[in-house]
DNA sequence: GTATATGCAAAGCGTTTGCAAATAC
DNA sequence: GTATTTGCAAACGCTTTGCATATAC
């Protein structure tokens, strides 16, 4: 895993390409990404965040546009969960899937080399230019059944 | 393919199995579903309905509840974008995936023997007791490139 | 000093719900 | 006749946006 700072000064620099200032807000939401691993919504960030930091004042519009910037940048990335919202984990780590509990809401994550190999086949097969893929496994977790 | 009469005799049954009763509007829906092969919002469904049938009354409410009723009774099958909402599709063919184009919204449906496998495999190895599982590949199509 | 970022509150959008009227059975 | 279903409009929950103020540089 990346070490806190080297991931800041990787934040820092793709700030500074971009003309893009490098604020308080910007950086908890990064650090929290970083210090709490798991999948979370923005409320929840939101919400943590003005709990770990009162002295820090934060809105949760910020919140939001912060995901998006480091989701585009590609230092998050974020799950789908249709009506309920999206939740965001930092996506430095290698590409993975997910096995979700509809009871308990955990999140298992998993790679599997066989099935990354066929999605390039598949993709291969219809020309489709591939630029991301996901794969959900819903179900009961081993504690919830 | 099923038939028509067949699919209709099928939801009837499923209907009076449950108390529930046959109306215009809910033939409506899953008669589009039927003859429209592909993948709409609960929106598509409505305005193209209200445009084919200006003599029959019918709310984007009824629509929204019937596509939830036919997707209980897998009669119907939905994928999920995020915040821009859902598709539907009739949901009697066998199990598939989808490649989504990002920029013409065209969606190909594909089945693989070895992605299912792996994934029951996957599934098994974490005790996890998997319900559903979905894969979307995104990227360009053909002709999108 | 200037341009960007922020918090706030309002608006947006897909979806759901309460309710009185309509309809299937 | 009675219970379910409907359309409508209002409410909902998550997300985005306009704007005046604050802040990074």
């Amino acid at each position: 895993m990346i070490e806190y700072p080297l991931l800041l000064e990787k934040f820092q620099t793709l700030l500074k390409e971009n003309a893009l200032k490098f604020t308080k807000q910007r950086e908890l939401v990064l650090k929290f990404l970083y210090e709490n691993n798991g999948h979370f919504t923005p409320e929840d960030i939101y919400t943590l965040l003005k709990e770990q930091h009162p002295d820090v004042n934060i809105g949760i519009a910020t919140v939001y546009r912060t995901l998006a910037l480091l989701e585009t940048s590609e230092i998050a990335s974020s799950i789908s969960f249709g009506v309920q919202g999206k939740k965001y984990e930092l996506g430095l780590k290698k590409h993975h899937d997910h096995l979700i509990c509809t009871k308990c809401g955990n999140i298992i994550e998993f790679y599997d080399e066989i099935i990354e190999e066929r999605q390039e086949e598949i993709a291969k097969k219809f020309n489709f230019q591939m630029t991301d893929h996901t794969m959900k496994i819903t179900g009961l977790c081993e504690k919830c059944q």
